[in-house]
Formats: structure tokens, sequence, C-alpha cells
DNA sequence: TACTACATAGACCGATCGGTCTATAACTAG
DNA sequence: CTAGTTATAGACCGATCGGTCTATGTAGTA
């Protein structure tokens, strides 16, 4: 076994027992049984232990979320179309996982303790970024640059509550309602716009 | 010290506990230490020990948000108004907390395992109990029940998101951003509604 | 083959976890 | 005063926590 391969998969396991369980809900052990590793892999790739570990992990999703809402965006003409089919798979993923699967920045953000300053900048770098990219996509649908970001942000609010409430409520009602009114009103919004010019 | 004292105690130190750790985050050791109680006093009110103190500090928590919702609602005529000044007080809550301190519901359903169903059923009846008050008042502002039901998720989403991001952020400005749109996207559906009629 | 990194393997550590148990203080009723 | 109930007090338990350490492969190079 390479020493990519090992890396990678403590990364994922890490990553899906955020997911599933928040950063102190899973001990190492549990991790280290899930990825087959013994923990000397563990502290040779990541000398930093656990929080280095989850670092990794937070940085890893943020780049997988990044990736698919380009793919997503890239395959609509109209952002909004794109914002619909992104919500539509987050449906139909967490419904796969049978609600046990959440968003692993919004689990650490809550889980972990206030002064744990490296993992809150980290989530606060990894927020900003698909921001500013959501807001990039949605000023395309002709709303102003600070519309736009304000837009973004609601996007990804919605979307980290509505991840949380399905998951207690084990259906992806919450997420249904919260779009299908957020897109109703921005489709209203749009309309002003075009009107309005 | 009475016995209701002491379980008083105990569930706000849990609830606060939860706002800025979650659930796994804290010991028991350093909730006793905090609530100045020992660990049979715990025991004694709570036999079934850490889980049935966080379904205590969730009911509590709900109740809390349920009647600080009410008496918002109260005090103004708009229903719309009233949103804004909910979310106001929540940004200066939250600040004022230098954000240590997030939505103890969101904590607990990311930090619980997913065959948690105790604590999941809790959450979710909360979650829901708040969202029914929440699509009373929408709509009272106009809008039919289903639409009313639909945006009270949306705010109830966008306010536990923001709460997660605002944390990470260390500022309110997610919140803002994200209220700042759909308080506007509202509005004018509402005119539009206005005018429909 | 010998040397040298790289990576795995897991025994072991003190600390802390949630939980149980017995002892005792404080108050009430008779 | 005594008996009984309520609530506090904290020693104690096995399990598990995150982390350290040494020993053991294993691969590439000379």
């Amino acid at each position: 076994m390479s020493k990519e391969d090992s890396r990678k998969i403590l990364v994922k396991t890490m990553q899906s027992a955020l997911q599933s369980k928040g950063l102190h809900g899973v001990g190492l052990s549990e991790i280290l049984k899930t990825a087959g590793l013994p923990k000397g892999s563990l502290y040779y790739h990541f000398p930093g232990g656990k929080e280095e570990l989850a670092l990794a992990a937070i940085a890893n999703a943020e780049q997988e979320m990044a990736r698919f809402l380009e793919q997503v965006f890239a395959r609509f003409d109209d952002p909004l179309d794109a914002l619909a089919a992104w919500i539509d798979s987050a449906l139909q993923r967490i419904a796969a996982s049978r609600f046990k699967l959440g968003c692993p920045l919004a689990a650490a953000a809550l889980d972990c303790s206030p002064d744990d300053t490296d993992l809150l900048l980290a989530l606060h770098g990894a927020f900003t970024k698909l921001r500013d990219q959501l807001a990039a996509h949605i000023s395309r649908a002709g709303f102003p640059s600070d519309a736009a970001t304000d837009l973004a942000v609601l996007v990804l609010t919605s979307y980290e509550g509505g991840l949380m409430m399905a998951r207690a409520a084990g259906s992806t009602d919450p997420i249904e309602r919260a779009f299908r009114a957020l897109l109703s009103h921005v489709r209203l919004q749009q309309k002003e716009l075009a009107h309005g010019h």
C-alpha cells in the first residue's frame, strides 16, 4: 500500500465519520478499524493527530463540494436551474444514506470548542470560498454583485440548515420546502430585475 | 438547595454546553464542575444519565425559543417586522457571546449518532413545533398556508445554518446577509400577492 | 547483499469518559 | 427522639479516549 493510498483512506474515513457522528462523536480507534489501518499509519501521515486529520478531511470536503458545484453550473445555462439541480442531487444523496450523512463542515463547526481556532479558521475559509463561487454564478443570473453574495449566503445557510433538519426529521421535507420557497422568491426577483431595465 | 433548583441548574448547564461544544464535546465532569454539583445529584435527578439530561436540555431550549418567538410576534403588527426583529436579537445574542454559542438543537442534531432515535425524535418534534409556529404567523402576512409553511422552513433553515456559519466566521455577517436576501425577497412576494387580488 | 528511507504494526500510557455504588447530610412526620 | 424520605457527596469502576513509542516489514539503491 503506497503512501498516498493510506492517506486518502484515512481522510475519507474521517470525512464520513464527521458526517455521521461529528468530531467528538467518533474515536480514533473506530476510524482506524473502519480504515483498516493501525495507529502507526495515522501518526506517520498525520503527526498532528486527530485535529490534523480533521483539517485534512475538511479541506477535502471543501474541494469536493467546490468541484461538484462547478460541474453542475457548467451543465446548465440558467444558474437558477443549476441551483435547483444541485439541491436535487443533495436530496438524493441524503435520502440514499437514509439521512445519516450531513455536511462534514457543519458537523465540525458545531462540535468543536470555540477556541479551536485552526478548525474554525479552516471552516470559515471553506464557507467563504463556496459562497464566492455561488455568488459568481448567481450574479450571472442578473443579480448585482452584492445582492448575489447575499443570495449565495442565503443558499448556503439554507443548505446547511436544511441538511441538519433533514437528518433530525429523517426526511428530505425540510430541504424541499426551504428551496421551493427560496427558488420561487428568487425567480420572482429575477423577473422584477428584468422588467425594471 | 431544593430539588427543582438543582434540576434546573443541570439542565441550563447542559444546554449551554451543547451550544458551545456539542453533545460529545463536553464531559459530565465538566458539566458537574460548572454546575457546582456532585455526580450523585445528576443521577438522582436524571437516572438516564447524559442522554436524559440532553433530552431535558433540548426540551428546555425548544420551550425558550417558542416563548421568545411568541413575545416578538406579539410586539409587531407586521409579522415580517417581527421576523426582522427576531433575527436582530439573535444577532445581538451571538455577538455578545463572541460567537461561541450556537443553537443547542442544531449541535445535538449533528453531534449524535444516526441511531440515537430518542434524540433525533425529540429534535424533529422541536423543529416541527417551531416551524408550525412560524408558519402560523407568516400566513398572517398574506401567504397561503402551504407557502407559509415553506417559508417558515426557509426561515428556520437559514437561521440554523446562519448561526453555524457565524460561529465559523466569528462574525454576524452570514446571518445578516442571509436574512437581508430573505426578507427582501419575501417583501417582494408579499407585494405581488397584494396586487394580485 | 547491505544500507536506507518509508510505512506499517500494535503494545502501551496516563487521562478522562459515562456510570454505579455506598455513605451521609438535611429535612419531615410520627 | 426516631424513622423515613430526599438530596447531596464523591470514591470507585471498566472502557475508551488521544497520543507515544519501539519493533517490524518493505522497497529502492548501491
